[in-house]
DNA sequence: TTCATTTTGTAACATATGTTACAATCTATC
DNA sequence: GATAGATTGTAACATATGTTACAAAATGAA
């Protein structure tokens, strides 16, 4: 099994490979191959281990009362998978996890990873690292979708890829990709765009857009 | 100081009142007085330490850009104060906090406190625990945020209510605490409570509210 | 009780967004 | 370069929610 990609994980950072292969030595887990399409752990399901993506892509799949699908996230080697969901009162997988490639897991029981955790300093800080900023990242996530338009969603959107300097960006999805990442209908994005190149805030072409009047922006964000 | 009543918080849980005095003779910490009304931090602050509030109550408040004052939270003793926000990559406090009480605050630095983390299983564990209950229920809220129609989050929010037995309840907030809770005008809440008996699902007395087709809430709940 | 304050109920109207449908572009592949 | 499929642009109309205003009812304090 190829561990070599471990260093780059968020968990083992600032380890090199031999430091990793060491703990690997030490830490009791086991390796589960799936096949592309593979649903490998179902919401609801119960969290007792560490899970490690070695190779390959998940996602995560919300699916919501009805019967619909939301797509969460993807989670591609070598990240962790659920790792909010190990401690904490509620171990179960939030989302259905299914294998977009062929996938590699490395899992671990729970009670051995929480000796590992004792055991090295490094990699305790960096799961607080990781499970901490999961919280800051589902916060931002909040702050996000409590704008009530989508003329401020756009607008904090376009000021975050502008990253401060920039004044002409490319937008990094699909409307379609937006609007379900806002929640809202695709035709809206497309409008709203129009009314905000006719209000003179940005200048639209495509998925190229030219701000205009950051200001303006800055105060869309302010609904 | 008193620290009686920090057996009772999540962080000291399953320690005796002599084990939590035992662990603060080797925690170096401060203790801080505020009277009540202080802003103790504000929104962007730096946080480099373990704060739990150890008599009083404080408040969270998030100020949105507009300057407008939105209420996220009353953390009272013996909670901690932005617990995920320690470890992780953005370490600032996300909103002011206030004093709602006279308060005392124990504080100990980051770097103590990791070492307590080391050396204290009980200690460990429940911080583990602590940090991603926050996760859990920021996922949660997420959730909640993205019923799209306001039936849908009334619908839910009764259902809780309800406790899944009941089928009377009493709602445990005024009509503008939903509103803000739910991030809609407070007449929009009254309306929809009419729209719902009127269609037969509740039936409603002021703010008692009787449950009469639970199926048809539950449908409400997959907008 | 009485009065002031908060909470709830309601209505008319304004507005943002959803829905549906289709045309115009773009993009990748043969 | 031709073609199919994805993406974007646009319009007409439906609907949910916001806004404002005020009255009715409940609540709490003197």
């Amino acid at each position: 099994m190829d561990y070599s990609l471990l260093s780059e994980s968020p968990l083992f950072r600032g380890l090199t490979a031999i430091e990793i292969e060491k703990i690997l030595l030490q830490l009791p887990h086991r390796i589960r191959k799936y096949k592309a399409g593979t649903l490998i752990y179902q919401s609801g399901d119960t969290i007792n281990s560490l899970v490690i993506v070695l190779g390959g892509i998940v996602k995560g799949e919300m699916v919501d009362y009805a019967g619909r699908i939301i797509k969460i996230e993807d989670i591609k080697a070598p990240g962790a998978l659920a790792a909010a969901f190990i401690f904490g009162s509620i171990n179960r997988f939030p989302v259905n996890v299914i294998a977009i490639s062929d996938t590699d897991l490395l899992v671990a029981e729970k009670s051995d990873f929480l000796k590992l955790l004792k055991n090295n300093d490094k990699i305790l800080v960096n799961f607080l690292d990781l499970i901490s900023n999961r919280s800051q990242f589902l916060s931002e996530k909040i702050k996000f979708l409590n704008f009530k338009t989508i003329k401020g969603k756009l607008a904090q959107y376009i000021l975050k890829l502008a990253d401060d300097q920039k004044n002409e960006i490319k937008l990094d999805r699909t409307q379609n990709d937006l609007s379900d990442y806002f929640g809202v209908a695709r035709p809206s994005i497309a409008r709203v765009l129009k009314e905000m190149e006719q209000e003179g805030y940005i200048k639209v072409s495509g998925r190229n857009i030219l701000i205009i009047d950051k200001n303006a922006l800055l105060n869309l964000t302010q609904d």
